[in-house]
DNA sequence: ACCTGAACACCGTTCAAGT
DNA sequence: ACCTGAACACCGTTCAAGT
């Protein structure tokens, strides 16, 4: 008997993973659990053990699924719009799936999608004939910010809806204690006005720095940076 | 009867949090548990909920600890060198503290040591004459660079010790499968030439982002940044 | 004021068994 | 080949009780 609604079309690995993402973007990475995901599929915990190894196999699994909606850059493009094409893209993809980059940051084995937007992403500065040491450091100092994310200094890092704004008394106690959070707070460059409480990772922060850093490599390149002789 | 021994010199929340501290350090942020705490300290779970709200604010006081170790620069100094040598004290705390990183990833709520860092921070762009607005992009583009750590690409971001390089079969697979990543993983910039397997998001690597970024601020800074005019 | 004991509602994962 | 059931060894946290 296979249920009185005949459902359940038989596990596969890829039905597991779209559900775990799905069932992620809706109630979030701390939730998701292997026996919730399982119930979610009408199915036993034990059944997903067949689909994937454990819960971190899950996690690379998803993690992959997200980084698999990056989408390349037009080909032939230079290697800074190239670089820049392809961060913007996996920001939008995070985007989508706002628990992805806490996922993205746990994940110790690098799965083939993120090998391959890697390797893309160096491509493009070797191609655009960086040196391999600059591209390796110009790929360091990228850091996460590749994968379209910063880590943010004033929003709640796992929020999924607005945050309540603090009252005028918190406010004001706040502004005194850290006058200088204050002062920049209170620089109203985003669109709503309401910086302390919400929108300050929005897109012209990300780019605003993202654009600072290709600057500074375009800078080096063209100034035909060396490494520092080491000190025999 | 307090125990044979006579130990448990009476909990309190100092003692609690510098006792996770040291678990974390030892054991690793995954496997530090309110109840292995509570046995560290010879005392049942749910003494500690006295002395700590839940786990959330247990890693809260944790990450202060971690936090209130960075010393602030000599008072006088220019901002380039403040802003520098909090952010290295800053990397030196976290790299006593492994697990630290993660945990002020994951933390929504802004500590007192914490709001002090990003205050002392802003002040430092600030009294260098630096705009508010100026002040709060770049500060959002230190991003966690600030607290001294980036994400990394290559390494194992739970690395406690070295990982085991792989073997050279593997490797020969890797670099065909991507001769982009090879090319630059191959550069021996790093001391021990085993780029790969270990020592890539050394000092050196760090303190290049860091000043490519110090020095796109400056740059900015004396080029009279203005923030782009609203398109009305 | 501080700690305890027992219990509740969860986890991830094993093992041996079913079809 | 795929799914199930029961069990194990854990979690964080509640409640009412002890001293």
């Amino acid at each position: 008997m296979p249920g009185p609604t005949g459902r359940r079309p038989r596990l596969n690995r890829d039905r597991v993973l779209h559900a775990a993402v799905a069932l992620a973007d809706e109630v979030g990475l701390e939730a998701l659990s292997m026996r919730r995901l399982a119930a979610e599929l009408d199915v036993v915990p034990m059944a997903l053990y067949k689909h994937v190894a454990d819960k971190e196999a899950l996690l690379d699994g998803m993690v992959d699924v997200v980084v698999g909606e990056i989408e390349p850059p037009a080909p032939g493009v230079e290697w800074r719009d190239a670089v820049r094409g392809r961060v913007l893209s996996a920001r939008r993809a995070l985007l989508r799936h706002p628990w992805a980059r806490r996922a993205l940051e746990t994940r110790t084995t690098r799965t083939a999608a993120v090998l391959d937007q890697m390797d893309a992403t160096a491509a493009a500065f070797l191609t655009g004939g960086f040196s391999a040491e600059l591209t390796h450091h110009v790929m360091h100092a990228l850091g996460s910010r590749m994968w379209g994310f910063t880590q943010e200094l004033f929003d709640d890092p796992a929020a999924q809806g607005p945050a309540a704004p603090p009252d005028p008394a918190t406010m004001r106690a706040m502004a005194e204690r850290y006058p200088h959070i204050a002062a920049i707070a209170l620089t109203t460059t985003h669109e709503d006005g309401t910086v302390v409480g919400r929108g300050c990772d929005d897109q012209a922060e990300f780019e605003f720095a993202l654009d600072l850093m290709l600057d500074g490599f375009a800078r080096l390149h063209e100034q035909g940076w060396r490494p520092p002789q080491p000190a025999v």
